[in-house]
DNA sequence: GCCAACGTTGGC
DNA sequence: GCCAACGTTGGC
């Protein structure tokens, strides 16, 4: 069982919109970024935890955890020309993008902004501080603990 | 909206 | 196979 932290823009998707699906279950999807792409293909598994992150808003925070109930699969969108996510260079016979499917697990208390992370000496080796611009990523099992105590405490 | 970090692409 | 150009990400 792995644990992972997956960014989202909550213009876009938020923990709310995925709390708001049907079952809580909803996919996540529109990576186009080939490390991100690997560790999601490569590694991701049913049951994984993740904590899900808001990314690319005014205060940047991991805002609560969901689980991995369906581990990678084509990304849909990148066979459709309509979708933003198009990608002419792939194919269903080739692939080149994924997705998975979680279920909303839980909302902090208190989202725990980037810049609490950035300042605890306790985090200083996640993927997140360390570097910045990688849409999904692997945690520690020790950083997954810290992080939950911080979001639910006040 | 600027631009830095990282990965891929492609000309030579 | 070098390396400049380009695309994506995302904090500020």
């Amino acid at each position: 069982m792995n644990y992972w932290l997956f960014k989202s823009e909550p213009d876009e998707y938020s923990i709310d919109d995925l709390a708001s699906e049907p079952d809580q279950i909803g996919r996540w999807d529109g990576i186009r970024n080939y490390q991100a792409r690997n560790f999601l293909r490569d590694q991701v598994a049913a049951g994984d935890s993740v904590l899900f992150y808001h990314s690319a808003c005014k205060v940047p925070a991991v805002v609560g955890t969901a689980e991995v109930v369906k581990a990678a699969y084509p990304d849909p969108a990148q066979f459709d020309p309509e979708s933003a996510y198009f990608d002419p260079k792939a194919s269903p016979e080739n692939p080149r993008w994924f997705c998975v499917d979680l279920r909303w697990g839980s909302k902090f208390a208190h989202p725990v902004a980037l810049a609490t992370i950035k300042a605890d000496p306790l985090l200083q080796d996640m993927v997140l501080v360390k570097q910045g611009r990688l849409s999904m990523q692997p945690v520690a099992a020790a950083e997954w603990e810290h992080l939950l105590k911080l979001g639910q405490k006040s």
